[in-house]
Order: structure tokens, then sequence, then C-alpha cells
DNA sequence: CCGCATCCAAGCGGATACTG
DNA sequence: CAGTATCCGCTTGGATGCGG
């Protein structure tokens, strides 16, 4: 390994192929990332609610990313052990903080999203004009 | 710009299954659209280039990333016709407004990267002591 | 109600070889 | 140098069924 601390550049940067931020970004990444720590930021939550709150995804994928970010140590996750168990979900401090960043990049999406799609349009129209998913004369 | 700021629903916007706003997210999400953008930051750039700056991408990856980009007007590529073929890449104006939100999303992982990494650890010795890629005890 | 485990399909993503 | 095309493993991620 080369990584050398002393360098400034080289220094925690995600360039590096061994470097562990490319681990956080990975994670941030994730598609619903983003969102649960969105849903998450009115307060708490329950499973089923956040389950609802984030249109599409499935028990399996919340579960997982729910876990990850509580390993993570960005979602305290709370048991009340009544009859029917009843389990919440919340962002940490250090949730809070990255809350703010992933809203930034929500804001960016909605902004642009005319942009964007409009941008593939003219790319699509320039280049293969048949890269939908419905086969036309194929 | 069809964008309403004063709109209700844009608020959740991404939460809604059927919203592009939910591709961008995809699409900024993904590992090495992170990475690229802020590669582009410095201006422009060739492909070996790029491929140097970015550690451990692959060359299909990056030549995938880089058309995605280019197709949401993110990137612009332009081609020199000289004797060996030379491309260079820049960021739009779009892709510098993007760069913005994504450098955030950079310092944050570089900022909390050792306060993950405990969480983490604590995390997996409190739950399971040997969740090692090596099987033992299975 | 919460979530784990399993099965299984689909797409991501890497390695390689070849073209211009 | 830049890029395409192919093969292929492996992870992702959804659907289902079971357990606390």
């Amino acid at each position: 390994m080369v990584t050398n601390p002393a360098d400034p550049v080289l220094r925690g940067s995600p360039y590096r192929a061994d470097c562990p931020t490319r681990h956080i970004l990975d994670r941030i990444g994730d598609r619903w990332t983003v969102l649960i720590v969105g849903a998450l930021w009115d307060g708490t939550a329950r499973f089923s609610e956040l389950r609802r709150r984030v249109e599409g995804v499935s028990q399996k994928m919340l579960t997982q990313t729910l876990r990850a970010l509580e390993r993570d140590g960005l979602v305290r996750r709370t048991v009340h052990p009544e009859v029917p168990v009843r389990v919440e979900y919340a962002l940490t401090e250090a949730g809070r903080t990255l809350h703010e960043p992933l809203r930034a990049l929500q804001q960016w999406a909605i902004a642009h999203v005319g942009e964007v799609a409009a941008s593939q349009e003219a790319y699509d129209r320039a280049n293969r004009p048949a890269p939908a998913p419905t086969e036309r004369g194929a």
C-alpha cells in the first residue's frame, strides 16, 4: 500500500482504491439510503411507516438499509417490547449531519430533472432512435 | 423550467416510485459518478487521464459512466480527429452545479470515516463476532 | 407487527480481445 | 489512444414463507 497520510491530496481521498471513504460513498450512493434518511428527518418512524413513506421499497431492502445505517451509527433502532412488537427508527446525531448533503442532492435532482430529461431526449435522438424498452422494428 | 418550488408535492417527490428524480438519484448514486465528476472539476481531462485519476475504475465502467453523464448533459465530450485520436471530457454548466452537492458528500465521507468505522466495529462486536468472509463454525 | 431466511431473476461490473 | 463487444461471476434486489 502506498497510502501516504502526509500527502494532503491523498489523505482521505476517495480516489484511492483502498480508501475507506469509498465504502461510505457506496453506502450513501445506495438508492434507498437517501430516501430513508430523508424520511427519518421528521422524527421517529416505525417500520411500516417507513415502508409507506418510501414508496417502492421492499421489506428486504428496507430492513437491509436500516441495518446498514444502524451499523454505521447513522440510525438508532429502538425496540419496544410490547405485545405486537413495535420498533422505532430515528436518526442519530451523525445521521442528522448526513441529512444535509443528502437533501442538497435531492434538491439538485428535483431542480434539474427537466433539464436532464431534455438532454437525454436530445442525445437519444442524435444517436440511436430506438433505445426504448419497447422493441419496435427489432 | 417546470420546477415549481412552491409545490408541496415536490418535497416528497423522490418518494414517489414513478418520479423521474428517482432515476437521477440512481445515477448520482453510482459509485463512479461522484468520483468522475470530481475528477473533472479541475478542467478538461482525457480518457486515460481520468482512468488514472479515478483509481480502480475499469475501462468499461469509465466509458459507461461518461456516456451516461454525457447523455444527461452533465459532461461534454470532444473528439479531436488527430492521428492518435484524442478525446477530452469536461463538465458542462449543469455538471458544475452538480459538483457542489457531490463535493459536500465527499467531504462528509472524509469527515465521518473514522466515526463510521468505529460504529461499525462496535456494532459487529455487539452482534456477531465473526461476520468475516472466511466461514468459521458456520 | 417486525424481520429473517430462502429462492431466484436480472443487471452490475470486471477481464479480455479486438477495431479504428 | 479510445472505444466496442463478449463472456461471465457475483452482487443486488424482489417475492415468498416462516418465526418471535
